[in-house]
DNA sequence: TTGCAATGAGAACGATCGTTCTCTACTATG
DNA sequence: CATAGTAGAGAACGATCGTTCTCATTGCAA
């Protein structure tokens, strides 16, 4: 077993895992079931908890970064690929293993106690909105909408979690579509 | 001191630990502490911690929607009551002790672990979407602006919560206003 | 075969948590 | 004054957590 698969064995379990029950609930004699490791390769591998909380966010932090540009790029011109991101919601939501934004919980978790974790969680929606400006610039719309689009985002993500419906995307994707057009026939 | 009173001090201080620190990351010996009663008084008035926790989510719900209907009914006509929702987040952003919306944070930390937690949590958030659908039926809107603005109110909350900045509230206000106009105007 | 380094399973440790128990001191009534 | 009852401070308890340690076992090189 290859000592790079076995970092990946650890995050992966300790993503489901941690997604699935809260970090704070998952101790890491469950996580060393699950990925298969035995506590010294764990041990090995990561100095503490901590620092795998901290790759697991990176490991989020990548991959959806990608399954959302990946989703974007199929999309055809500026407004239909700032409309991608609400579509790229709507097939995450669906997901059985949905539960709301890794890092929102993560920092509602331990954004208090963990100056880590809250820097990475800011990061992480920091280079979201980032990317969301961008596409709003090639698409030619004002500044003021990005912002708009990224809190229709947030808060697609927080209401598909807690009330359990994933056509909060859909919602959330009309109203982007609303938003796109005023602001494009503002100029 | 009487014992109604020891239950909204206990309750009173469990709200604000909770809120700063996490739940998980207050224990009941800092909460007896701060509270300034006795541990076997604690234990007398609430038979465990979660108990505790559901009163609390009980008292935040209550003066939330109260705050939130004291805004809105100083606001003049049905739009700008609509408005005043994000008003309200505004304020509310602006106080030192703001750090997300406690039914997110809660329902992010024990959602998964505690079936009580994650219904109040859905509850808290079904009740506010239906407040306003009450407001957006009183403006004459179709009944997709209520969902609308429901996320944006949502999205604004986690914005602010972790990027840092209260201006999320100001930007929600904006597109809100976009939407309810574009819905009021598409009859 | 023999010795050695590495591995795995799990016990052990110290800390902390929620909860209960003990014991002391005070209060109030006869 | 005496005594029964109450309340407070904090020790104690069992459970669990993150982390480390022990030790038997394995695979491999000489």
């Amino acid at each position: 077993m290859d000592i790079s698969e076995v970092r990946e064995r650890i995050v992966a379990a300790a993503d489901e895992l941690y997604n699935a029950k809260g970090i704070q609930a998952v101790g890491m004699d469950e996580l060393r079931s699950v990925a298969g490791v035995s506590l010294k390769k764990l041990y090995a591998e990561f100095p503490s908890k901590s620092s795998i909380v901290m790759a697991v966010l990176e490991h989020r932090h990548k991959s959806w970064t990608e399954g959302l540009d990946a989703t974007v790029q199929q999309a055809g011109g500026p407004r239909e690929r700032l409309l991608a991101i609400f579509d790229y919601l709507a097939g995450w939501f669906c997901q059985d293993s949905f539960r709301g934004c890794g890092f929102i919980n993560s920092f509602a978790e331990l954004g208090a106690i963990s100056p880590d974790v809250a820097e990475y969680a800011r990061k992480h929606k920091e280079s979201f909105q980032e990317y969301v400006a961008r596409l709003a610039g090639e698409a030619g719309a004002p500044g003021y909408l990005a912002p708009q689009l990224a809190i229709l985002a947030e808060g697609a993500q927080t209401t598909a979690a807690i009330a359990g419906t994933s056509d909060a995307a859909g919602q959330a994707r009309q109203a982007a579509a609303v938003l796109i057009d005023a602001a494009l026939t503002a100029d």
